[in-house]
DNA sequence: TTTTTTAGATACCGATTGGTATTTGATGTA
DNA sequence: TACATCAAATACCAATCGGTATCTAAAAAA
């Protein structure tokens, strides 16, 4: 591991639990045991260290999933592998201080136009991901056909990051549990060919 | 209106598009055209005055949502309230820098105890309140017997939470309307008596 | 071995941070 | 008229902010 990516390591969670205004180049320091000098050599300033931290975030937090979706063939086995990976998201991401893509999308819009560019694209390709899973559970007759795929993934993806919110601000994992068997056995069961 | 109201007015949109931290004195006597004595005359000190903030917020958020579902009898009247009021929720608070509730509770965990335990007593409150209107409409034969009130609240403000969330981040009020929508054909339906 | 490169440490910069002690000036009161 | 009250302005504070120029020392290249 380089040193970028060791700060990068140190630095991630600290950007996703206080913010980028509220994460300062001493605590920065102070959590490598770097200097200033080593940080500014390694990153052109605090705002590429955010977003690049906040990538690193996403790699650990939402990657994993998209890959996870992407390794199955059949929409309604995509559609439960996005529920199934959720439920164990709370304890995934407590410890870097809870969902980056909530963080970023709320932090940085009217503080950091870069930053909330990037939580923006990065919600924007969830919701066609989950509408085009669904479009293609239509083609593929795994879905009724007077399915709105627009509509259910905009459903679904309220669901995903409201019980996540909830979750988070209540230190309780059951709000997310509860969403994703309501998603299991009441959204898709009820859209399913 | 007295000095502390004006200020409370000029400084808590401001509070809720920046966050705590990224609202320094200089934005607050900027915005009210005072000086940093007159501020610190009517309020303690930054935490008191960002925490005022966030109730003045409230109050023009969703305090009136309160009034209204207190104002309905029926349990099915009071969740249709819900969704009636989230619809042009995205217009009510869109100047204000989106809604007050999410913000904290994300903004504020790590960084403001005081201000974050306000936002996560507004949320068990709402949290409860739909619970007890679900439980009121099983006692009077208005909702299915078999419905979890728990459950169904936990899921309604999810969806509430997070389509509002979604709103923001993409400038588009059609992912609350959506939910809204689902939340009114999907599961008042279908947890009605 | 000598030279070049470079990652990181040190020391510093002006600007801004939240906060406070003091002063001002208008108002109400005796 | 003289005095007391008090909201707001002014002037100031140490601490911290993000950022940079310079230095150092070790490794790589010649």
């Amino acid at each position: 591991m380089n040193t970028s990516e060791f700060i990068l390591d140190k630095v991630a969670p600290i950007f996703n639990k206080q913010g980028y205004i509220g994460t300062s180049l001493t605590d920065i320091t102070k959590a490598t045991g770097l200097t200033k000098g080593a940080v500014y050599c390694n990153f052109s300033n605090k705002e590429d260290l955010a977003l690049k931290a906040f990538q690193h975030n996403i790699a650990l937090a939402i990657t994993p999933l998209f890959k996870l979706v992407a390794s199955k063939k059949n929409s309604l086995d995509k559609l439960h592998a996005i529920t199934e990976y959720q439920r164990s998201y709370y304890d995934l991401v407590k410890d870097q201080g809870g969902c980056p893509m909530l963080r970023a999308g709320i932090d940085t819009k009217f503080i950091n136009p870069l930053l909330f560019k990037a939580a923006q694209g990065l919600s924007q390709k969830f919701n066609t991901g989950l509408t085009n899973i669904i479009k293609d559970g239509i083609t593929n007759n795994e879905i009724k056909h007077n399915t709105d795929p627009a509509q259910f993934a905009k459903t679904i993806l309220s669901l995903i990051e409201g019980s996540s919110l909830l979750a988070f601000t209540h230190n309780d994992a059951s709000y997310i549990i509860n969403a994703m068997d309501f998603i299991d056995s009441s959204i898709i069961e009820t859209i399913k060919q």
